[in-house]
DNA sequence: ATAAAACCTCAAGCCCGGTCGAGGTCAATG
DNA sequence: CATTGACCTCGACCGGGCTTGAGGTTTTAT
């Protein structure tokens, strides 16, 4: 085995992440592997970056669906440039930004509402999520 | 059917849910209901106070499990007490925190990796999530 | 009285993100 | 050169959060 060659197992071991997480990552296109002679999986140093990248991108909110789109530029021969890098996190940003805001509306209206007992209000934040997610779901409004 | 109850089909209107979801909410003990002398579910209006609970709660992260502990002192004949509400938003204001403060990090990480494209470092935050994290996984670090 | 709409139960199915196990092969070590 | 651990594939399974469909009953409107 090159030197240089990483294994399923070192690769689960340096990544924190089962063998079978691996496997399933492979299947799921998100990451690639060459074989040797007996067929078993190896791995260049890069596969190391996409990992990271993809479970950045986990925490940040992203499916792996939409993870694969990301990476779909990405060779996986070679590690991601540090332009890739730049064009995804970017635009995972944003996103990411809209997940924090959304939350902390919840929470300030959580807090309006600890202190007013206002959810049998009709006008109460809460009672209405519509307002705070937009136009995304239509459709009746919630009344006590 | 009498005028303060509501069947399975007017919930779901106002609240901006399926039949299906009523039915598997009552499934996992999340709501209950009576029923009428043909067997057809009637609800109070107290259920809707009780939903919108649910899907409060579940937009701060909660699963239907954690949920249903939350709910499990909410009587559900009558509609929560400003008391159950105020008991029930606090606690579930901390963990909304933390989740704001771990996609703070995450995104304050991520500006900095824009600037410095550190993915490729070592030393990177985003390589090395355990410190954010805390003590939940132990195992290897991501070394690139 | 009848047709349509709404309801019932129960089982199965779906998507997500993995995880496990069986049965078999490969590779590093003494 | 045998053992032992790591690896392979494939299929089944898990938990979460619902949705769908079949087959049958009830309610409501005309």
């Amino acid at each position: 085995m090159r030197a240089d060659d990483l294994s399923v197992g070192d690769v689960a071991r340096r990544c924190g992440v089962r063998v079978s997480t691996l496997h399933f990552y492979e299947a799921s296109g998100l990451i690639r592997s060459a074989r040797n002679a007996g067929n078993q999986r190896r791995y260049g140093r890069a596969v190391l970056r996409r990992i990271a990248i993809i479970r950045v991108a986990q925490r940040a909110g992203l499916s792996l669906a939409e993870i694969r789109a990301a990476l779909a530029g990405v060779p996986d021969d070679r590690a991601a440039t540090v332009r890739d890098w730049r064009r995804m996190s970017k635009s995972w940003r944003a996103g990411l930004q809209e997940r924090i805001d959304d939350l902390t509306r919840l929470r300030d209206q959580l807090d309006r509402c600890i202190g007013c007992g206002c959810l049998s209000l009709s006008d109460c934040p809460l009672r209405n999520p519509q307002d705070v997610l937009g136009a995304a779901r239509s459709g009746p409004v919630l009344l006590g």
